[in-house]
DNA sequence: CAGCAACTATAGCGGCGGCAATATTCCCCC
DNA sequence: GGGGGAATATTGCCGCCGCTATAGTTGCTG
């Protein structure tokens, strides 16, 4: 074994991509964790807010963020415990139900989103000036499309429609 | 609420990346179930391969990873019970232990490493011209140098001399 | 040299999340 | 209209990991 594989310039790469993510997450979860949120709670209220009706079913929720069904399922149970979103029969199809933003839900991602943010532009956006930044987001938005999952999940094109709104 | 608040630019920015850590993740789990290894167990392998005498004190392990000293325990449980790593104790300190890569520990590397490579390579590095590429690491690295642990570990001094070797 | 604070590794406890099994409902095709 | 396959949500079971307490060790300090 070569020791000096490690400095493969390739490894360097995804090690600098992940030491930047380990590191904004951890900060985030600091921050979240001063208004009680644990850091999937924050992206299953931020979801249910872009959503029409701040509701979405329990599957697309599922999509939208990286959890198994069985996770958005724990999740909501906690979240419901604590009133921050509601279950809601859906009308259209017994077998689905809606998770759906409280008051109470909304007003808790209000109180987190502005620290949120103003963590974002401290330790990421802040600290590039606009011509670097755009070019990291650019390099970013290329792997992304590559990598992205929804580019593999067309393996049954009968949830198209619910994906399309996804991507 | 402002529907338009998850349009702002600084939350997208944060999207595209996770997402991007997201899609390597998965793929990099793919890849190295195949050679029955976890992420955590890859990353131990690794640094563990990569530090003089193959070896790491367990502290210096858990400093090297992302995982408290608690979890390097048990990891290192699993990978010695499946002979990956073995248990040596410290001569100098009998507080400390020495975790070391056997053999077939270097060998399930070998067989894992270029796989891992050749993964990077198509679904990262590939996917940009070699300018694209450095811009997206220059800036990485930018935000990596402001938001790395080590540089908020500050508070202890006498730990130092450990982290030091990490950073 | 005695005592004390810091450090190191580990074990118990609890939370979180995935996989597989299950019950219910829907849809399509005969 | 009825039967079979797909979809949906949930639950049991399990593994992983962080927090905290614990035991052993070290070094400093009075």
């Amino acid at each position: 074994m070569n020791p000096n594989v490690f400095d493969d310039p390739r490894i360097t790469a995804v090690g600098l991509l992940f030491e930047v993510h380990a590191g904004l997450s951890a900060r985030f979860a600091a921050q979240l964790d001063e208004h009680g949120l644990s850091a999937v709670e924050f992206e299953v209220l931020t979801r249910l807010s872009r959503s029409p009706g701040n509701q979405l079913r329990m599957t697309d929720l599922a999509a939208q963020t990286s959890l198994s069904t069985s996770g958005v399922t724990r999740v909501v149970d906690r979240m419901e415990r604590d009133g921050l979103i509601t279950r809601r029969a859906c009308p259209s199809d017994r077998r689905s139900s809606y998770a759906v933003v409280t008051p109470a839900g909304l007003q808790r991602l209000d109180e987190s989103l502005p620290g949120h943010l103003q963590l974002i532009e401290d330790w990421f956006t802040g600290q590039l000036d606009p011509a670097a930044l755009n070019a990291l987001l650019d390099g970013l938005r290329q792997v992304r499309d590559a990598v992205h999952p929804c580019a593999t999940a067309g393996s049954s094109g009968a949830t198209g429609a619910t994906n399309s709104a996804v991507c």
